[in-house]
DNA sequence: TTGCAGATGTTATAGCATTACACAACAATG
DNA sequence: CATTGTTGTGTAATGCTATAACATCTGCAA
């Protein structure tokens, strides 16, 4: 399933991770909402806690640019300074990959300047190797 | 005012790019539409039309974290491949860079996965070096 | 027992973005 | 001139994303 121990997760949180695990693609949080009705789910709030949880817990990733969010697929993904994710427009998988060079031009970067940096958002769009031709 | 050239703005754009390129931190589509009610500005549609024209202009980026935009200020924006942005999340500023290192080995990530790349966020949260401290 | 922290349930609301349709301005074509 | 196509505009309605506010419940520790 994942590459993480799983630090007992609440029921709510161990449904929406489930949904976002078993789903090929990212989801919105509304489409998790409506997956998990049949278990009992009514309100949004419901998945943007568990989400919270999951995303502090580094189980999962916030796509910024598309509002959704995927379980994580990268190993050690947290021994990584920062994360990239390659979505593609026609098909909507997502790949996950981290660029140490990358981390360290933009940690670089934040250092000279004083910024005290938080969190790093890299998110490229295009089309991937099966969608390219077609 | 910009590093650019306008080719022939129309009303409803000009309108935009000012409010934008008057603000010292970044806008939001709804703070914009609010800022031109007086210009005769009545629908969200007419900021989002406006902003999607200056956005391909290079006249406006988009910053995906925050649902906001910015006027561009980095001189030569779009000779460079990608770029970034520092958010500070205390005060709001923008900084906007080009850092052709990362530049390269993204699109040296891209060229090796086959993904055939269209555009790339970078969004770096945190603390500006005036409100590190604070 | 009491108190606290974290998780949950529910309703309402706020904030962001697009669809759909009608109309106006303008240039290019024949 | 009449036609056609393209781009921008105005307006209303709708849809999607996210949070506020408040009540309740659970488990655990003092
Ligand atoms: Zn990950
Ligand atoms: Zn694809
Ligand atoms: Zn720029
Ligand atoms: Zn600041």
């Amino acid at each position: 399933m994942s590459a993480h121990a799983h630090p007992d997760l609440t029921r709510n949180q161990t449904l929406v991770f489930g949904a976002l695990a078993g789903s090929v693609g990212p989801l919105s949080a509304y489409s998790i909402l409506d997956r998990l009705r049949g278990q009992g789910f009514r309100a949004p709030l419901q998945v943007y806690r568990a989400l919270d949880k999951l995303i502090e817990l580094g189980l999962v990733h916030r796509l910024e640019s598309i509002n959704a969010f995927v379980a994580c697929r990268q190993p050690e993904c947290e021994t990584h300074g920062s994360i990239a994710f390659a979505i593609c427009d026609r098909c909507g998988s997502v790949s996950e990959f981290a660029d140490d060079g990358v981390t360290r031009r933009l940690e670089g970067w934040a250092k000279a300047e004083g910024f005290d940096l938080n969190k790093t958002t890299i998110e490229l769009r295009g089309r991937c190797r099966a969608c390219r031709v077609a």
